[in-house]
DNA sequence: AGACTTACGTA
DNA sequence: CGTACGTAAGTCTC
């Protein structure tokens, strides 16, 4: 465990005014208005910043310092001081106030002395701290503060809106300026600052100014020499060095404030989490920011995180039956295991598992007494015995592996998906920091005789005690987290009951014909050479076509076509560009390199499934069920849900995964169009929900419904054109996207669109309160509840904006689609279990399911599967599933 | 060895 | 300037 050093104090100090200020301009007001009519986007953007501060930074001592409204020694000192600055906006004033009580009830100190800006306040309280032996940290809009940078303090300084703020530390500042801190007050009063109405030297910018205030070693030896200088610049300076002098000496920052607090007392005091409920509430402050609000003041608040105090036994041969007697039933259970998973089995080294009661106890399954044996198998089997796992489906197979079922789970991981789908990784140790706001360690004081010994042996067991230990804590905060999101029956109901099939699923994989892909490797291997071949006779030498590098080099340096869109290192050389260079240039390389790259994909693929294949001739995948933001699965080792589908030669790779001995066929049941149906469904709209109830072909009938037309005379082309428009819809297509893709103009694109709103009236309603809804919740909703938070959606930078947007369209529909899928499932495999057939469920492919037929069950399995599939949700448009069946995936298709 | 970039497969 | 993923290969970096 990491040795705790005395980790320097930190003191923050914010310019309010200037941030609440920059905060205003950055965030659209119109979005930030309560139902009172209060504006509140400068609250929203300084609260904001100030959190991620916090969490970044986590300084422990705080203060924000506020200018006064009376007139400053600098205004006595220069009439014109700050004079034709724009009034300040209506809308801005009351906004200060509001941020004051804020900081009130978030017992964060704030301070404004009358005859002194803020950034005096804060010269005076950086330098104090400085000399404490603190390190100070100053969040300004103003650049004045830079002339406070030293190694002990740094400025963070908003550059694009309130999200970026750029590290000014003494070596950014020499860097942007040319010349350091300690010159930047000489260089600004050169130079100038319009927005306090201080002039400088016309004709000299930053640039000039550092090369004088190196040349000459400082502002005062600058004036001292000032006739040496030549040039209009020169001249300049001399005509305006009036300006300069009181320049700086209006921009020297006063550090001796008379203040009442010092540093020391800045501390952030004991908040209430009511009282700022209650402040959130009025200022209508939902969704993202509550919580990173509170998640971010607990992590400041806790002194020193605590660990675990384990009481760990490490029971005597037939003592663990002993052990489960007296603890396994008093309440839940952690579960923590040692081993290694994957590709649908296990292997067990220990295991650990820890009561509510405190006690612990730690064995290896493999050196059991039969006893302890049956006595383990039972209780795991037992589904009153409550079990928590993190991250639960490898340990399951590794259970089984050893012929352990287990029932009554619960997973940490998977809770904390719900609480947070967009994490992508839900390592244990950071769940139990951010909700319980401790360790993953053991606490020292009573770890007993254990330590004493202090053997390796022992301190894995005591870490796995931990982690066991951990998850029983985790569960009781999550589970509170759940309960405010209304995700705890997404858990129970659907998350937690389809982690068993999964597990199955992984268990069982599919069977492959490793000869039929071998001849496709080779065969796609020969070709792969001849197009390689044909590509360098084409351009005259070789080149490796696999390195975007040297495609581009060839393309555009030696033959020198016609630029394409730029990339971060280049100009892209992906198949929509070639394929666009190929129609106008038609140099032969190009062919070749796209056939090349096509071939030595589907080699690819083809020669990373050879080798995954167990020894009865399966490959059994892994289904991730915490990573998709949307809730959808994924897959990996291998992705069985990126197998090619759309050429036919790819469709070939399907081919080579069949039916398995004892088994007559697969099947594979798809649901038609399900997210445009959900999307009739959520937003109501009538002709579209008409269109599904025609049973005709979807694309054709709202083809017709859109240009008036008997869909008779609906054109393959019209209908291509609004099978686009159908399914951009829900990835929140732009017109300028629907432009490219379709090749015709934005204007065209815009007339399309609104043609299509004229009938689809009700999809335009919705899609535009899904975004505004969520932007007020911080959140969009699936059918089933399951939420997506998107902070973004207030960002002030817009391409973050608009991103969180799209994704804001998507969620709801991909994620109720995931829903759908999950519950058909859950649905299908209990019907499965009552039916008593023994048929089974394989692969999930989003909205696809694929199962492997038992001889004489492919007439009772369909209707079961059709059934379920179609129960799985009433929606509007109601749910369709088609199906196919054959001895391949390939087969099957239909 | 590991991170990043580009490209491309699926729904 | 269309969402959600995973993988492979090349390239850059340590």
């Amino acid at each position: 465990m990491a040795n705790s050093e005395p980790t320097p104090q930190t003191l923050l100090l914010l310019d309010g005014h200037s941030l609440a200020y920059r905060a205003f301009f950055a965030l659209p007001v119109e979005n930030f208005s309560t139902t009172t009519g209060q504006h509140t986007n400068a609250v929203f953007g300084f609260t904001s910043m100030l959190v991620n501060v916090l969490r970044e930074e986590k300084p422990t001592h705080v203060a924000v310092a506020f200018d006064r409204s009376e007139p400053t020694f600098r205004h006595t000192a220069y009439d014109e001081y700050k004079a034709g600055r724009a009034k300040t906006p209506d809308e801005f004033r009351p906004q200060v106030q509001l941020i004051g009580e804020m900081l009130d009830t978030l017992r964060i100190q704030h301070l404004s002395v009358a005859g002194f800006e803020a950034d005096d306040l804060i010269a005076t309280l950086a330098t104090q701290a400085s000399e404490q032996g603190m390190k100070v940290l100053i969040v300004t809009g103003d650049r004045d503060a830079f002339q406070l940078v030293d190694d002990n303090t740094t400025v963070l300084y908003p550059v694009k809106g309130v999200s970026v703020l750029a590290r000014m530390d003494p070596a950014a500042v020499e860097a942007k300026y040319g010349v350091g801190p300690q010159r930047y007050r000489e260089l600004a009063a050169l130079v100038g600052e319009s927005s306090d109405n201080l002039p400088g030297v016309p004709g000299v910018g930053p640039k000039t100014a550092a090369k004088w205030l190196t040349a000459y070693d400082g502002l005062d030896n600058l004036v001292a020499r000032v006739d040496e200088i030549k040039g209009k610049a020169g001249e300049s300076l001399r005509e305006h060095l009036g300006s300069v002098l009181r320049n700086q000496q209006i921009n020297k920052l006063d550090c001796d404030v008379p203040l009442e607090a010092s540093p020391a007392d800045l501390t952030i005091g004991d908040w209430q989490r009511e009282e700022i409920q209650a402040l959130l509430d009025t200022l209508e402050f939902r969704g993202e920011l509550r919580e990173r609000l509170f998640t971010t003041l607990g992590e400041n608040v806790v002194e020193a995180e605590e660990g675990f105090a384990v009481d760990l036994t490490l029971p005597e041969p037939g003592a663990l039956g002993d052990w489960l007697a007296e603890h396994g039933n008093s309440g839940r259970t952690g579960v923590a295991v040692q081993g290694r998973w994957g590709r649908g089995t296990g292997e067990l080294s220990a295991v650990a598992l820890a009561a509510g009661d405190g006690a612990a106890v730690h064995f290896d399954p493999a050196a059991l007494t039969p006893e302890d044996e049956s006595a383990l198998a039972a209780w795991l089997a037992d589904p009153a015995a409550t079990k928590i796992l993190h991250d639960a489906k490898g340990p399951l197979l590794a259970f089984a592996a050893r012929g352990l079922t287990l029932a009554g789970i619960t997973d940490t991981a998977l809770a904390s998906y719900l609480v947070a789908p967009d994490q992508r990784a839900y390592d244990l140790g950071e769940q139990v920091l951010r909700y319980l706001h401790r360790e993953l360690r053991e606490e020292a004081e009573e770890s007993g005789q254990l330590s004493l010994d202090g053997g390796d042996e022992d301190s894995a067991a005591q870490e796995l005690a931990v982690r066991a230990m951990a998850v029983v804590d985790l569960a009781d905060a999550l589970s509170g987290e759940l309960e405010r999101r209304g995700a705890t029956r997404l858990l129970g109901e659907m998350e937690l009951p389809l982690l068993d099939i999964l597990a199955g699923m992984e268990q069982a994989g599919i069977a492959v014909d490793n000869d039929r892909l071998a001849g496709l490797s080779a065969t796609l291997g020969g070709q792969a050479k001849e197009v390689e071949q044909g590509a360098f006779d084409a351009v005259g030498h070789e080149f490796n076509l696999g390195s975007p590098k040297q495609v581009q080099q060839v393309l555009f340096d030696e033959l020198n076509l016609p630029k394409t869109k730029k990339t971060k290192t280049g100009y892209t050389t992906d198949s929509e560009a070639l394929t666009t260079l190929l129609e106008r240039d038609g140099h032969p390389v190009l062919e070749r390199i796209l056939r090349w790259r096509e071939v030595a994909k589907l080699k690819s693929i083809v020669d990373s499934l050879i080798p995954l294949a167990d020894d009865t001739g399966r490959i059994h995948t892994t289904f991730n069920q915490t990573v998709a933001a949307t809730g959808r699965l994924s897959s990996t080792d291998p992705n069985v849900q990126n197998i090619p589908a759309r050429t036919e030669e790819g469709r070939q790779i399907r081919e080579a995964f069949t039916v398995g001995a004892g088994y007559e066929c697969l099947l594979t049941a798809d649901y038609s169009q399900i997210e445009l149906r959900i999307m009739a469904h959520l937003s109501g709209d009538r002709a579209l929900i008409e269109a599904f109830e025609s049973g005709a072909d979807f694309h054709t009938i709202t083809a017709a419904k859109v240009f008036s037309v008997e869909p008779e005379s609906v054109t393959t082309e019209l209908r291509s054109k609004i099978k686009a428009m159908n399914y951009g819809l829900a990835y929140g297509l732009s017109e300028f996207g629907l432009a490219g893709q379709l090749r015709i103009s934005p204007g065209e694109a815009k007339q399309l669109k609104e043609e299509y709103f004229e009938v689809f009236g009700g999809i335009r309603d919705y899609l535009a309160s899904v975004v505004v809804v969520a932007r007020r919740d911080g959140y969009t909703e699936t059918i089933l509840g399951r939420r997506r938070y998107l902070p973004d959606l207030n960002s002030d930078n817009r391409q973050r904006r608009e991103m969180a947007e799209r994704m804001a369209l998507n969620a709801p529909i991909q994620g109720s689609a995931a829903d759908i899928i999950k519950v058909a499932m859950i649905k299908v495999d209990a019907a499965l279990r009552a039916s008593g057939l023994s048929s089974r469920m394989l692969l999930q492919v989003h909205d696809e399911l694929i199962f492997e037929v038992s001889p004489g069950e492919l007439e009772p399995l369909q209707a079961l599967v059709r059934k379920e599939m179609e129960a799985a949700y009433a929606l509007t448009a109601p749910l369709e599933v088609s199906m196919g069946h054959g001895r391949s995936w390939y087969d099957a298709a239909h």
